[in-house]
DNA sequence: CCTTATCATTGAACTGCGTTCATTAAAGTG
DNA sequence: CACTTTAATGAACGCAGTTCAATGATAAGG
């Protein structure tokens, strides 16, 4: 067995994942860079290839962890949130916009790393999704108590896709100076005027 | 005058637009590169920085005509459209994806290019922007008519969003065998649904 | 504890990219 | 036609990610 260079690799691998994951946040995905990042850690550029595929696993390993933060403080937001399945989903929402706004650059890599045409999201992305999935159709089959299962499963991803694009594209302007306020303010009026009629 | 000169470079700023259109629809911005873009021009690689600052004026030239045939295509719906106003939302949220289907990769260009951070949008942007937004507040002022303008221009902008939201997941998706009959059925439960209470 | 065979680490070198700028060619002018 | 000014050229530059022959460390056997 090589224990020695094991550990000496799991360690490697957990310090690259903790600077990646500084760099990111502080200054986007695009700031990472093999040869800072081997600097920072004190390794050879190479080394980061003895640990990872190339930057892109980097990148997804930080990734998992940006993925598994969001749906930690989706989930907190939910177990704070009123019984009303009305308010739970706009408490969500509303945290996924919070998440998205504090951690704007972590966020963003999440969307913009490189994935190769037509290949399978990783396996730990397609189970926090799930999970973010059903906190979200639990409280839509309570307002929804009539509709098939099917239905509810697009329901479920259509309003996520509907915060989704209201934060991604809030966000955009945010930076040029709108109002986060106002991004609050639209997941509200979607989320109740979708959820007025309960039919 | 030197009106030979700028013959040429006219000649060459819409050659290459016309290739940087085709190679950005057929293999995506990825795919836009100096030389090969000088190559099949036939012109030298300094030449493409005497018509265009960098290659990102270049995809923004591009980006500039998508978007223009994505709002005629809007229109086109629109125009085709029966009276009802929640089905105005329908036709052209359905004709929005239909465009970002058939032209996926150009679509795309127009999100992935790069932004400086903080600076202003082009105003092709903003114009282009703002006619698609008209085209969503007139019937949305039809199914709302007690809600305050500004109420409206956000509701604009979160159904816009919402609408892009569910087109940019489900595209990501498509791409790895989801149907698309799915994406437009999403459309349609979030429109109807949203203004199934007219309040 | 030393020797040796195996494996891990290293960083200079390779490739590919956007962009520049000294050189060369063309265009305008008297 | 000579000459000045202006434009086009493409080799060279800088900066990325990634590789791999050379170096160093580790584990096994005597």
């Amino acid at each position: 067995m090589a224990t020695k260079t094991e550990i000496r690799r799991q360690e490697l691998r957990d310090k690259l994942i903790v600077i990646a994951e500084r760099t990111i946040a502080q200054n986007g995905l695009s700031a990472l860079r093999a040869r800072d990042l081997a600097g920072e850690a004190g390794c050879a550029v190479g080394a980061i290839y003895n640990v990872f595929g190339d930057l892109t696993d980097l990148t997804l390993a930080v990734n998992a962890r940006t993925f598994h933060r969001l749906g930690a403080e989706v989930a907190e937001a939910l177990a704070a949130a009123p019984e009303d399945p009305v308010e739970q989903l706009v408490v969500m929402a509303q945290a996924y916009h919070h998440f998205a706004a504090s951690n704007h650059l972590s966020w963003r890599a999440l969307f913009d790393v490189e994935r190769p045409a037509g290949e399978a999201a990783p396996d730990w992305y397609l189970a926090e999704m799930g999970q973010l999935f059903t906190y979200i159709s639990d409280p839509l089959a309570v307002i929804f108590p009539e509709r098939e299962a099917e239905e509810l499963a697009l329901l479920t991803r259509a309003l996520f896709s509907s915060v989704h694009g209201i934060v991604l594209l809030g966000l955009d302007e945010a930076s040029a100076g709108v109002s986060t306020g106002k991004i609050d303010h639209m997941i509200a009026l979607v989320l109740r005027q979708f959820t007025a009629s309960r039919k």
